[in-house]
DNA sequence: TTGTAGGCGTTATCAA
DNA sequence: TTGATAACGCCTACAA
């Protein structure tokens, strides 16, 4: 494995002037510096970035855990974060912690570690304050995407209230009356069950609590659906969140219903299917929110903010209408 | 940013006793052991993994290059790579190089300069020939997934030819005879189209060549999927590729198509939508193929492999059977 | 078991 | 512009 050192010898210069060679802005002479290339080139030589780092104290490194990379949301904000990274030079780091906050907290841990410049992640509950507080002193530049379980860090959120406002409003004027939200009872950003009810009290019409369903996706089956769907019997179901609106249609294949002629559905997350299957969806715009996450990263650790208080994007969903809410005659 | 030394100092010791005291296997009394955690602890120190991979020559990395992350079954492979990695203390760096071999040649050098221990890559062509005879020469563990463009490097591909052969197998025997196959024109493991001719021919029924279209999935938009429906005019569709199979939903919605009622259909890579929609699928084991890979990895790493010689597996699909293939009397 | 000293590959400082 | 020298933070003989 060639040093730097090796590629001076073989040059015939300083290991300083031979390093010079590899970065911009360096007061090298062309010759020189063709010379060193040169000898590198023979050498297969490529400069050792843990060094680099380790002199520079700037690892270029972007940690980011993802709760659950098995939805293709999540993927798509990742795919965004990554190429905006690039063009500026930084190296995205991969962890998953599958809402386990235990093993957020070991990734976590680790980006410290590696010496990370960044760290976006997606905390599901508040559980690890003392290493994210370490973080924040380390001068990590941090961000929490969705959830805004810690005061003191930089936020990117949805107002997913809003979403479910969009849905259960569009329901209720295609004269749908039992509309069943299927809840989650993840801390997100804002609760869908606010812009449920909001949307009723809007038109006036009397809300029946029943027809909001806090469930957990990682533990019901879709048999929990089925049995939701035939005790409740609602006219519309809106899937608080991707994974429920899976489990919906799921149930809806075993119970032999069709969408929308036996029942009306709105899902949560356009990605993948809600297109294929001309289902309206709440839409969240991805794009904007790893390039968002990127530029305040960027921001932290260029010092563009200086501030010492956090800040919090806020981004709102909106409605991708196509024909999966029957309208109804009362 | 609290170092080794701060910590030794701290607890009254040498910067060797503490250094010691973080790691396993190492000969220390306990009670120095855990004065210098506490002293850690005090000081918020985290070991700097930097400074250690340096010195260890073990940068415990792994690079994975993805072609293409918004097809959620690389997504899934990934999660499969991921996981097992943790399990074996190795960290998971990632890149996209979205099939552009320039990008793709730029992630494999970044990688080697971070020092990586191993490198997975799903190569679309072979035009880096260059940089990965150096991966080689420094000794990275490698694997190409999918295509076996490098034959000196390990691979791990799917046998594309017998899912296209049992899609079009299944569908031949439904009574089928004008099946579309969207061929695609990357040099994946191996071709699509042989597997579907051999259908044919163990059936001992006449092919249309016309029915083979290889196209490129990137630069397919819906209404030539469509042109090319109304042209062939198809009892049934097999897509090459999962993108293919979302386009081609896509122009069924256009024509007004029903699946199966009017045109029959099998997907490539079950992900997603196919079990939603109740649509035959094709099916590549993900979970494994990334466990391989790892372990596939860890073997070159270990030294447990210590020929010389490329390693190969191969991995066969298998036809998920849902309702999307109609059954014609002739 | 503990401490000392040297080095991993690079960059920064300072003279020349 | 160039080169010698000293770090960056950690690990590892080796000696005590």
């Amino acid at each position: 494995m060639p040093t730097l050192n090796d590629i001076a010898q073989r040059a015939g210069v300083s290991t300083s002037s031979a390093s010079r060679a590899f970065r911009e802005g360096t007061s090298i002479t062309p010759e020189v510096r063709e010379r060193v290339l040169q000898a590198a080139r023979e050498l297969g030589y490529t400069p050792n970035l843990l060094a680099r780092s380790l002199k520079s104290s700037r690892s270029n490194l972007i940690g980011v855990d993802v709760c659950n990379i098995e939805n293709p949301f999540y993927a798509l904000i990742i795919k965004s974060m990554e190429n905006e990274l690039k063009k500026h030079g930084y190296q995205l780091v991969l962890s998953y912690s599958n809402g386990d906050p235990k093993v957020e907290r070991k990734n976590l841990e680790l980006f410290v570690g590696m010496q990370a410049m960044g760290v976006v992640f997606m905390p599901l509950a508040r559980k690890n304050m003392d290493t994210v507080r370490l973080l924040k002193k380390r001068g990590v530049a941090l961000i929490q995407l969705f959830n805004r379980a810690y005061d003191f860090v930089d936020t990117i959120s949805v107002l997913d209230d809003q979403g479910a406002y969009l849905a259960a409003k569009h329901i209720l004027q295609h004269g749908h009356r039992q509309i069943l939200l299927l809840n989650v009872d993840t801390p997100f950003s804002s609760d869908r069950a606010d812009g449920y009810r909001r949307a009723f009290q809007e038109l006036g019409i009397p809300l029946d609590e029943r027809y909001i369903r806090t469930v957990n996706p990682a533990n019901l089956s879709s048999q929990d659906v089925e049995a939701l769907l035939t005790e409740l019997a609602p006219t519309a179901v809106i899937a608080g969140v991707y994974d429920l609106g899976k489990k919906f249609l799921t149930a809806c294949r075993a119970l032999h219903y069709r969408v929308p002629e036996d029942i009306s559905f709105v899902a949560f997350d356009d990605v993948e299917w809600p297109e294929l299957m001309d289902i309206t969806a709440v839409s969240q715009p991805m794009e904007y929110l790893g390039l968002t996450a990127v530029r305040m990263l960027l921001d932290r650790i260029n010092g563009s903010i200086d501030m010492n208080q956090p800040v919090s994007t806020i981004v709102e969903p909106k409605l991708n209408l196509r024909s999966s809410v029957k309208t109804l005659r009362r």
